[in-house]
RNA sequence: GGAGGGGUGCCCGAGUGGUUAAAGGGGACGGACUGUAAAUCCGUUGGCUCUGCCUACGUUGGUUCAAAUCCAACCCCCUCCA
């Protein structure tokens, strides 16, 4: 892409959020005019985003730094139903009750990427002045079980029904392939692309909202609501996808061995954060500076000109600066920090995860098998003892040679705690609770 | 409603009466090598109070000394016909 003339598109495109838009140019000079409204949406399957959701975060935070609207639509009414792209099966059902507690929690997430107050709030009709310094647009959270829930069915047939037909929507990805894979898709999941579409129309009315964005595998829902507002409304709106993002091993972003990547604190502790980034493929590594830290450019262009060993350094930046954006710099560097004694030092972190155990336990012999699943480092006895037959774990960095050992007191180092390590990576502390 | 095919461990997929906690592959985890990387090689991959016991091949019941494997009923999925 050439040269933009949007401070949005510019960064944007340098930092690789760029996969497909409908309308580059068109879109540039509509951002570069005046402030614009976008949205993402984001389903409420899961009480908190994980990394997967990363991407998007960092497009809605880019386009509030860069002067515009940002607006996190939140799927109440759309998760009722569940996408079917890049499924083979339909989800389960979730409750009212379970779908509103999810939302109340993913919306502190949001809040540490995005200011939802202390700015200026956008009229409706859009916002052609430009901002003074450090002024910003505050972001939204919407949902559109607000608009969904109370949809009379007959009107929304005639208003809608017309503009879609079954021709075309059976030509779409999420639909064909569930088709040719010959898993059903049933009449309700058939329904979700209409209902994203008429999201986009919906917003662009309430909120004078122009630019709908997502991972690449929602273009054509995207594309869907684009033109439903086009002909419903005359309306002249945009879609911008991310590429969909794999590590440099192909696999999805945000999973780990204990599952998904979490960016709620308490369901993942910011030192285990950290260590997700840090533990990068070396080729990933420039590319989630890029997407997923704030450094200037020529900054990541100098970490990425490391070498060998080297690139250890850049991968504690990353670690660092992303994990400062989602818990905040103390945190990160506290994490750093942890690290660095931890691998470093062969020192013991007392910061490392921990996990209480009652001292009277301890007095009278804990099974070190059973210790390691207290910690959650492994998922049951019997995977601690072939654990320990293959030399894994490991107590206050002894490898534990007996199946049969047993903690005690007399394990307690001289901080008073028993370090557990599984492999070389995870480590867990065991403090006996007073 | 009729005819056929099918439901196996995290996933895919073999197995069609005992030697099957179930081949093979993928993934995952651990070990070696390294740089807390990648690649490669090796190992492990149901649970427990673990030289033994328990639970497992859609569900329930049956045949048998013995079943994932045979029989019956039921549930679910797919294909074709109506």
């Amino acid at each position: 892409m050439s040269s933009f003339r949007s401070d949005l598109l510019r960064t944007l495109d340098e930092r690789g959020y760029i996969h497909q838009c409908s309308d580059l140019e068109g879109l540039d000079k509509k951002a570069f005019e005046g402030s614009i409204t976008a949205y993402i949406g984001f389903d409420a399957t899961a009480s908190s985003l994980h990394a997967g959701h990363l991407l998007s975060i960092m497009m809605l935070r880019t386009l509030q730094r860069n002067g515009h609207q940002a607006v996190a639509l939140m799927g109440g009414g759309t998760t009722k139903i569940g996408d079917p792209s890049g499924k083979d099966e339909a989800r389960k059902m979730l409750t009212d009750q379970q779908i509103n507690d999810n939302i109340a929690s993913i919306r502190k997430v949001f809040a540490r990427f995005l200011d939802f107050d202390g700015g200026i709030d956008l009229p409706k009709s859009g916002f052609a002045r430009s901002l003074h310094k450090g002024e910003k647009i505050n972001a939204l959270m919407a949902n559109n079980a607000d608009w969904l829930d109370e949809l009379k069915y007959i009107p929304l047939l005639r208003e809608v029904g017309p503009h879609f037909t079954i021709n075309r929507m059976l030509t779409f990805d999420s639909v064909k392939l569930r088709l040719e894979r010959e898993q059903p898709l049933t009449f309700l999941e058939f329904n979700y692309m209409i209902l994203q579409a008429y999201d986009f129309v919906e917003l662009a009315k309430r909120h004078g909202c122009v630019l709908q964005m997502g991972g690449s595998d929602q273009w054509g829902n995207i594309v869907n609501g684009m033109e439903l507002g086009r002909r419903m409304h005359g309306l002249d709106l945009f879609a911008l996808t991310t590429p969909l993002l794999t590590t440099a091993s192909g696999a999805k972003m945000g999973k780990t061995a204990g599952g998904a990547m979490w960016l709620d604190a308490e369901l993942l502790a910011p030192y285990e954060y950290w260590q997700f980034w840090r533990n990068a493929d070396d080729k990933d590594v420039v590319r989630f500076l890029k997407l997923f830290t704030e450094l200037p450019l020529d900054e990541i262009a100098r970490l990425g000109a490391l070498e060998g060993q080297e690139i250890n350094l850049a991968k504690e930046v990353l670690a660092t600066e992303a994990t400062a954006l989602l818990h905040g710099r103390e945190a990160a560097e506290a994490a750093k920090a942890t690290a660095r004694q931890t691998f470093e030092d062969g020192a013991l972190a007392m910061d490392l995860p921990s996990v209480e155990v009652p001292g009277a336990q301890l007095a009278e012999g804990l099974g070190a098998a059973n210790a390691f699943v207290l910690a959650g480092l492994v998922a049951s006895t019997s995977e601690a003892r072939r654990q320990i037959k293959g030399g894994g774990l490991k107590v206050n960095d002894a490898t534990v040679t007996d199946e049969k050992a047993v903690l005690t007191s007399a394990d307690l180092t001289a901080e008073g705690v028993i370090k557990l390590s599984l492999g070389k990576k995870k480590h867990v502390l065991l403090r006996p609770a007073s």
